[in-house]
DNA sequence: GATCCTCGAGTTCA
DNA sequence: CTCGAGGATC
């Protein structure tokens, strides 16, 4: 007799799961592939004859065929927690004694796993079906990529076996391997497809795929190392057990995954994964501890955002040799020149490295870094490549140290140095290529003007091709003048227009929307802030936090721009330098002109207000005169002048002997009457004594700004959070009254530590400041809303 | 004048 | 993230 469609489906889907099960979680595989594929297709035109009889979890329905528009956020029922970090055994140690210590238990069993480099992920099986899968995204929120999940073959669509709970949710790590990974990319390099950075990006790139048909094609896998929400079930109440029980179920979990005992297991375990890490057939960056039963990890709880039972031991970062082909030097903003190094490609920590800066001259000089030398590259902080170190052995004959090229290598003006000073700038200013272009995307960015879109690779083009000199010409950009320029850059480039290689009038429009919608986002930028729009402007030594400090001190830019340089060191935190540096930049006019079409071309600062109410605290003629910077006027001088002249017009008026009778000795009183006999001193202080009475005709309307809760305290805040990035929390607790600053020290009030916290929370630790996590910030400002 | 904090500026790759 | 240097403080 012949057995039922039914029958033969089902026997089909069995054999099909039976093997993915033996292949992706045994590492046995049972049946080659063309007989898996043979079997698949079975399978396949059997549903394709009997439609009532597919389900959803059929090994031929791992790939759908509705390209979603986006992927939804899905919110993690148990946030998917980040670790902390070990980069040395005595961290190691550290972590092991806390846990003794709180446990007081000697003896301390840990499950121990490779950190695999991939993307984490979220699994969730209601009643043993694969339903739903999210990336870890913010760690409270992620990305719902179930119908990419699908396709991956080590990802099982039905537990197997039996026991499980109603609801469960499986942590774990997608990954491609490395041989898949040189595999795809062998093909795609013949085949003209797309070619992946490395492992890691192909992995997550391939995830956020929003046709999962594309998914299907890559190589991706999968390991399972823990688990979320359970409900309506149990799981084994340690970890290795949980591993155990979930291989069971059908997922993939690390073969190398072990218990050890102690320290010394750990460390052991460490060396072992180390040793065998360029062999392993996937990326690792290093190994996670776990504290194995689950009534220690109960008792040990969380700190912020990560267990304090588990810990990430990082292997040291890699550091590679390669040949420097040559250094170049690049032309920054304010005409600092900076070297840096052309090397022959390597693979640093994952990714291909062909540059690195060298900083400055003072560390070519210390490192002798020479053309054609064998260097030691280092990924620091796992991110940006720098050279370490030369190997002088390999170092070629007839090579000579390398010098800082006296003519700046895009305006040809020459490369200066100031006295003590390490950088090196072009005088060329902004009649220089260079920095006029760096000037521009410095007004573009995210942090001043904000210009969606706007970004280096079409300022490039922009400035190249003349269409914009300064940043008030991007206000003056029509969407033809974006056309015309696009056009030039194609006939420059030799590619050929877009508007070309379709007909019609469709391909036209195409091709103009983002010219549209980058007219637009410069419109949207006119409306401003004055933190912003000085920060814009790229003065030296004008960031954002003074940029920020001057914006609510003064309030208004029309009072900034005419106010004299000494009245800007009013301002705490700027000093001298800062504010000559300021003065200088008002005083050309070409920079005034530049401000002035600004605003003639539609930019509004919104949120110009009276100055500060601590301004006027601070002004007097005394303090003033030292403000001057007035050879031998010290501060005792200039409370003597102030006492008796009423007003700088006097000062202007009076003759020497008279300084002589108001108390000063007769030295300071001929350096200050020599330091006035220069024009434009007398100009400055005539024009600073205006301006102070400017200041102080103004009505006392405006008070010292409303207090709040944490005025005068100052705040760090450190790691990720997941309700808010750190600049929001920032502007919230600064609406508190707090001063928020970027690093610990013993002056810092309170450090807000979020995930992944590193350095800045070790050492707010060690010097006892007091320590939120993210829940406390958020009590708080929800309590002070 | 020395010392300690902070801020500014530049940086890589996908 | 890192270096250098400006500003505040003692």
């Amino acid at each position: 007799m012949t057995p039922t469609p039914a029958a033969r489906i089902a026997d089909l889907r069995r054999q099909l799961e039976d093997a993915n099960y033996r292949y992706h979680v045994l590492d046995e595989p049972s049946i080659p592939d063309a007989e898996y594929d043979r079997l698949l297709r079975a399978l396949d035109e059997l549903e394709a004859a009997h439609p009532e009889l597919v389900t959803a979890d059929s090994p031929t329905q791992r790939v759908g065929n509705a390209p979603a528009g986006k992927f939804a956020e899905v919110r993690h029922a148990i946030p998917m927690l980040s670790l902390g970090n070990a980069f040395s055994d005595e961290e190691v140690q550290d972590f092991v004694r806390r846990i003794a210590d709180k446990l007081k238990r000697p003896a301390l069993r840990f499950s121990a796993e490779p950190k695999l480099d991939g993307l984490a992920i979220s699994l969730r099986y209601e009643n043993g079906a694969f339903v739903q899968g999210a990336t870890r995204g913010d760690g409270a929120t992620g990305e719902d990529v179930t119908l990419n999940l699908r396709t991956i073959k080590a990802i099982p669509l039905a537990l197997r076996g039996t026991g499980w709970p109603a609801v469960l949710e499986v942590r774990g790590e997608v990954y491609m391997p490395r041989a898949d990974f040189e595999k795809y990319n062998e093909h795609a390099r013949k085949h003209g497809g797309k070619v992946l950075a490395n492992p890691r990006n192909g992995a997550a790139g391939s995830l956020r795929q929003l046709d999962p048909r594309i998914t299907a094609q890559r190589p991706l896998a999968f390991f399972a190392y823990g688990t979320g929400l359970v409900e309506g079930g149990e799981l084994p109440d340690s970890h290795s057990a949980t591993l155990k029980q979930l291989r069971g179920w059908g997922f993939p979990v690390s073969s190398l995954s072990d218990v050890v005992e102690g320290v010394d297991g750990l460390l052991g375990y460490y060396q072992r994964i180390g040793e065998a890490r360029d062999g392993l057939p996937f990326d690792i960056d290093g190994v996670v501890y776990k504290l194995d039963d689950g009534e220690g990890q109960r008792e040990m709880g969380f700190v912020s955002r990560a267990p304090r039972w588990a810990i990430a031991h990082k292997f040291p970062a890699q550091e590679q040799m390669t040949v420097l082909e040559s250094i170049e030097v690049n032309v920054g903003r304010t005409g600092a020149v900076t070297p840096w190094a052309l090397m022959q490609p390597v693979h640093v920590g994952g990714v291909t490295v062909t540059r690195a800066t060298l900083h400055n001259a003072d560390q070519v000089a210390r490192l002798d870094v020479r053309n054609g030398d064998t260097v030691i590259v280092r990924r620091a902080g796992d991110v940006i490549p720098e050279v370490v170190g030369v190997v002088p052995e390999r170092r070629p004959a007839g090579t000579v140290p390398w010098q800082m090229p006296t003519q700046c290598p895009v305006c040809g003006s020459e490369i200066v140095r100031e006295e003590g000073e390490a950088v090196w700038r072009c005088s060329g200013e902004l009649t220089c290529p260079a920095q006029r272009k760096e000037s521009i995307i410095h007004f573009a960015s995210r942090r001043a003007m904000d210009i969606e879109g706007l970004g280096e690779r079409f300022v490039e083009d922009l400035s190249d091709l003349d269409f914009v000199q300064n940043v008030a010409d991007l206000y003056k950009l029509t969407v033809d003048d974006l056309l015309e320029m696009k056009r030039r850059v194609d006939e420059r480039d030799g590619t050929t227009p877009l508007a070309l290689t379709k007909s019609g009038v469709k391909a036209g429009k195409v091709a103009t929307k983002w010219a549209e919608n980058l007219i637009e986002a410069i419109d949207r930028s006119r409306q401003t802030t004055l933190e912003r729009f000085l920060f814009g402007l790229g003065i030296q030594h004008v960031g954002e936090s003074t940029a920020k400090a001057l914006a609510q001190w003064f309030g208004d830019l029309q009072l900034i721009r005419r106010l004299p340089w000494p009245l800007f060191k009013r301002v705490p935190d700027i000093g001298g330098e800062v504010a000559r540096s300021l003065g200088h930049f008002l005083d050309q006019p070409g920079n005034q002109q530049a401000i002035d079409d600004l605003l003639a071309r539609g930019v509004v600062i919104g949120d110009t207000h009276p100055p500060s109410g601590k301004l006027r605290a601070t002004l007097d003629l005394a303090t003033l005169l030292v403000d001057l910077e007035i050879p031998k006027v010290t501060r005792v001088r200039a409370e003597q002048l102030a006492s008796a002249f009423p007003s700088v017009q006097a000062l202007l008026d009076a003759p020497v002997h008279n300084f002589v009778t108001a108390g000063l000795p007769s030295d300071s009183a001929n350096a200050f009457a020599a330091w006035l006999e220069d024009e434009a001193n007398a100009q400055l202080l005539s024009r600073s004594g205006a301006a102070l009475d400017d200041l102080l005709q103004l009505t006392p309307e405006e008070i010292a700004s409303a207090t709040g809760p944490l005025d005068g305290k100052t705040v760090v805040l450190t790691g990720g959070l997941a309700a808010m990035s750190r600049d929001e929390a920032g502007e919230k607790l600064e609406a508190l009254g707090a001063k928020v600053a970027g690093s610990v020290s013993k002056k810092t009030h309170l450090v807000v530590a979020g995930e992944a916290a590193g350095s800045k929370l070790a050492k707010a630790q060690e010097l006892g400041i007091e320590i939120w996590d993210e829940a406390q910030l958020l009590a708080f400002l929800e309590k002070h809303a």
